[in-house]
RNA sequence: GCCGGCAUAGCUCAGUGGUAGAGCAGCGGUUUUGUAAACCGUUGGUCGGGAGUUCAAAUCUCUCUGCCGGCACCA
């Protein structure tokens, strides 16, 4: 006689055991129809759940995000029976939800062809229209590896095969189907309405390199066509905002063939990059720090002492010279600024010492990582090291986190995340420096009074990290900043200070970036802002042109006045009417466009409008220029449009 | 690096064995223009590189390179 508590604290006793879709059915048949499984006490279960006893049941449906999965869940289901009834021969083996949909991973002699897809996607709207329902059962593990033994399903047995002998393997099955699974599912295949295959892929079997490639088919699933379609067109508008696209759009930069993972950068996306440099080069300097520049080449030995060559060699570009030397180039900076910490003797009265350099490195990446500037094989980095006593490392890694989140605000990135990576297996340095290094990190953490995850054997080589983690305005997450405690490499490559009592010491050193790879930052910035740069940043930040030939005079002095006032600007005296003008400049992202006609000559005014097409009105060019000094000022938080 | 796909004019893209195309951009001209595309004319490609099949290859095969989507790796 289970007494059941509904969400809205409301109760109902049944004569009998009931189960979940029961219970919706005697609230509504509205509800019984939408649900697609319920909470018991907490726990998700199948509608068809039997409930002896009290119990707190909530309904689930595709109202509830968990609802939203079991619908992903079941259609990655949806998608092997689909594949198994086309394809009898694959054998399945994984298909778990991810971020707006699910994949299914499947061994097969022959890669699947988008022709297969499409064909598998018509079979799974039959199976769907089929209204099956599904149904579930409990059976002892070594059963259930037999089962699938006997299927020819090897990996189905061998995932089974690994779960603890006593515990009960409940299977899911629909029509001819059944699949390993936890659960919960959709009561029937009906439930399943809008869903579309994405894309193939290969995968490594458990996620190893070492292992076979399977063959990974990518899908979303939605409660309803139009959440669907809404997912799709957020698809293109993320497609729109690729700064590959952007780059070549606006002119910003471009790959060739011959230096894959390398950039070109043209003058406007030069501009960029000089103002990032320049903008980080005047907070590192008011936080103390001096910039140093070391070479791109050294020679082996050193990159031998300081542990790359061992640990970060199969990254490292080499050159053999005629005279018969090999030389690295260098893929971190930390070695060179080492070299210049140890020239003359350092007194502890010195630290800390706070090296900054805009260091170009090449890593060797392997080819299939390679992704526009997100993910090059030469790239400069915004890199400090910062020389301490053990008694300041807590103090610096404080100023550090402050000064990182502090400019992270500057680019709008108020959204920040901050792990925690412990030692990595591949290392240098005896584990009881590691306890220390990482005992000091964590202390530092707390000081700073930051939160952050854990990412187990994530660290560097050389010492533990923190990463700070940007999300951009589309919801992606992206590493950029880190701050590290190396108590190993200023040791193996001989750096040492004079402490209180005379004696040589140590240091400890603390790396740290913060936009971490510029041509990723750079790369992150653009799509975030969709190529909208801010005044502040945007290559060129205004254009200036006449409706008629009459003006040019009054437009090359217009422009003359705000170039010597620090403004980036152009001109634009083609022979074109306003609209196609403003067409173009618009397109090419120019934060304001000034127009002069007669009527502005006449009261040496500018007609002012900003790229989202709004009218600012006319103002002198000198208004406009304090007004725009004011927005570049204050890095885009206060704009004309405001 | 691994799996799959792709590579045609500056850009976006047609062209599935029989003389390489369109729109935009560029260039020349006309037009002197008021806030997201005036009009006319016109240049431009060893179809990513190499090899092969064929009377004939952008098109079929092999191979190399690069790019794209994943995986693995990672800033």
């Amino acid at each position: 006689m289970p007494v059941i508590t509904l969400p809205d604290g409301s109760q109902r006793s049944y004569e009998r055991a009931v189960s979940v879709a029961e219970v919706a059915a005697t609230i509504g048949s509205g509800l019984a129809r939408a649900a697609l499984a319920g909470r018991v006490d907490g726990k998700l279960v199948d509608t068809s759940f039997v409930v002896e006893r009290d119990a707190a049941v909530s309904i689930v449906t595709d109202r509830d995000p968990e609802g939203l999965e079991v619908i992903r869940h079941s259609t990655a289901h949806l998608l092997a029976q689909a594949v198994k009834q086309l394809f009898p021969e694959a054998q399945v083996t994984i298909g778990p939800t991810i971020e707006d949909g699910f994949y299914y991973d499947f061994a097969y002699q022959r890669a699947f062809t988008p022709e297969d897809l499409a064909a598998i996607e018509v079979r799974m709207k039959e199976l769907a229209k089929a209204d099956e329902k599904v149904s579930r059962r409990v059976m002892a593990r070594d059963d259930a590896v037999r089962l699938f033994r006997d299927m020819g399903e090897n990996y189905k047995a061998e995932i089974i095969q690994a779960i603890p002998a006593g515990e009960p393997i409940s299977l899911y099955g629909q029509g001819d189907w059944v699949d390993l699974c936890r659960g919960p599912h959709v009561p029937s295949t009906g439930k399943l309405k809008a869903f579309k295959l994405m894309k193939l892929a290969g995968a490594y079997w458990r996620g190893d390199s070492r292992n076979e490639m399977l063959q990974r088919i990518y899908g979303t699933a939605w409660p309803d066509q139009k959440q669907l379609d809404a997912y799709l067109h957020r698809l293109e508008e993320a497609e729109k905002r690729d700064h590959r696209k952007i780059g070549r759009e606006l002119d910003l930069f471009h790959m060739q063939e011959e230096a894959p993972g390398a950039v070109f950068w043209h003058p406007k996306g030069w501009q960029v990059f000089q103002t990032l440099i320049q903008y980080m080069r005047d907070k590192q300097t008011a936080a103390g720090f001096q910039e140093v520049n070391g070479p791109e080449l050294m020679d082996r030995s050193l990159w031998e002492a300081s542990g790359h060559w061992a640990t970060f060699g199969e990254n490292m570009y080499t050159t053999r010279t005629p005279d018969d030397r090999v030389y690295a180039i260098k893929p971190m900076n930390c070695p060179g600024h080492v070299q210049i910490f140890k020239q003359g003797i350092k007194s502890y009265h010195q630290l800390p010492v706070r090296y900054a350099e805009f260091g170009k490195v090449h890593r060797y990446e392997p080819s299939g990582a390679l992704h526009g500037l997100m993910r090059v094989r030469a790239f400069t980095q915004d890199d400090a090291h910062i020389f301490v006593t053990e008694e300041q490392i807590t103090s610096e890694a404080v100023a550090s986190t402050r000064l990182i989140l502090d400019i992270y605000k500057d680019f709008g990135f108020e959204d920040v995340g901050i792990k925690f990576s412990d030692r990595p297996t591949k290392r240098v340095g005896a584990d009881e420096v590691w306890d220390k290094a990482e005992r000091a990190l964590r202390d530092a953490s707390g000081a700073a009074g930051i939160e952050y995850s854990l990412n187990r054997g994530e660290g560097a080589f050389y010492g533990p990290k923190l990463e700070f983690v940007l999300r951009d305005a589309i919801g992606r997450d992206w590493q950029c900043g880190t701050l590290q405690v190396d108590l190993n490499m200023p040791g193996r490559l001989g750096a040492h200070y004079i402490d209180d009592h005379s004696a040589r010491r140590t240091p400890v050193m603390l790396h740290r970036a913060i936009f971490g790879s510029l041509e990723r930052f750079y790369g992150i910035l653009l799509e975030h802002h969709a190529g909208r740069l801010p005044a502040w940043l945007a290559p060129v930040q205004v254009v200036v042109m006449g409706i008629t030939d009459r003006q040019h005079p009054y437009v090359l002095e217009t422009a003359d006045f705000l170039k010597n006032q620090g403004v980036l600007v152009q001109i634009d005296l083609r022979n074109e009417k306003v609209g196609f003008k403003i067409r173009d400049h618009t397109l090419q992202r120019v934060p304001y466009l000034l127009v002069a006609g007669d009527k502005e000559v006449a009261a040496n005014l500018i007609s002012v409008r900003s790229r989202s097409g709004k009218d600012l009105g006319a103002m002198t060019p000198q208004t406009f220029t304090e007004r725009l000094r004011a927005e570049i000022e204050s890095h885009g938080r206060r704009t004309l449009e405001d």
